[in-house]
DNA sequence: CGTATATACCTTGACAGGCGAGGTATATAC
DNA sequence: GTATATACCTCGCCTGTCAAGGTATATACG
């Protein structure tokens, strides 16, 4: 896990919002998808993502609902809503800004 | 809550290490540098650059010694140590990876 | 002289996100 | 019966950020 906490910090939300745009997802499916996009370089914690899922839905940019699995461990599903569509285009914006202001202040001339 | 505070995060030891690349300076005068290089879209606030100042010195990865100005306020300045280069360079590395590793988890395929 | 602004440094305490360490439950394989 | 994978959850600590305060020097303006 090359990737310290603090550089992930802050685009968690983001990559939650991003997973769930490719349709509806729950907690450990989302985690493993973020392990097999990154080459198991990166996964979010457990507790980091359920609290993400937590401060997400009540900022209603996600909602959750029960699978109906009758067999296995059940699955709590996340939507992504029309609120969260908004706010991940608006954090992907951010994101490129973010990038160039890093990218000029901690590259040298 | 800014996200722009979240998303800088972990970068301000690297800001700061890359402007004492150039050579030593002093607080206020790499904040200053920061606004312009960023076209005052960005600058440390103070409490956030003496904290990382204080971090770092203590890591050894900077030092300091108060300027002899004869006129005005006084100046501590910050010198880059050898251990400091070797830490902004691993830094840069971190953040190239990092950065490869956000964009293929938030920007949709 | 009083006030405003710029330069320059510093401390305290609150806040919030990340996460280690624990827990629960279902199902398969050996 | 025990190990592994799937699947969810909570508690409490840690750490970096920052609002809100403070101190001191120098110049400009009326």
């Amino acid at each position: 896990m090359s990737i310290t906490s603090d550089l992930i910090r802050g685009h968690t939300e983001t990559i939650i919002l991003a997973s769930l745009m490719h349709g509806d997802s729950y907690g450990y499916q989302i985690n493993k998808e973020i392990l097999r996009k990154t080459d198991n370089q990166f996964e979010l914690k457990e507790a980091t993502l359920y609290s993400a899922f937590r401060r997400l839905e009540q900022a209603n940019l996600i909602l959750s609902y029960w699978g109906n699995e009758n067999v296995g461990a059940r699955r709590r599903y996340y939507a992504i809503t029309d609120a969260g569509k908004k706010a991940y285009m608006q954090n992907l914006k951010e994101w490129e800004e973010t990038k160039n202001i890093i990218n000029s202040l901690i590259i040298l001339d």
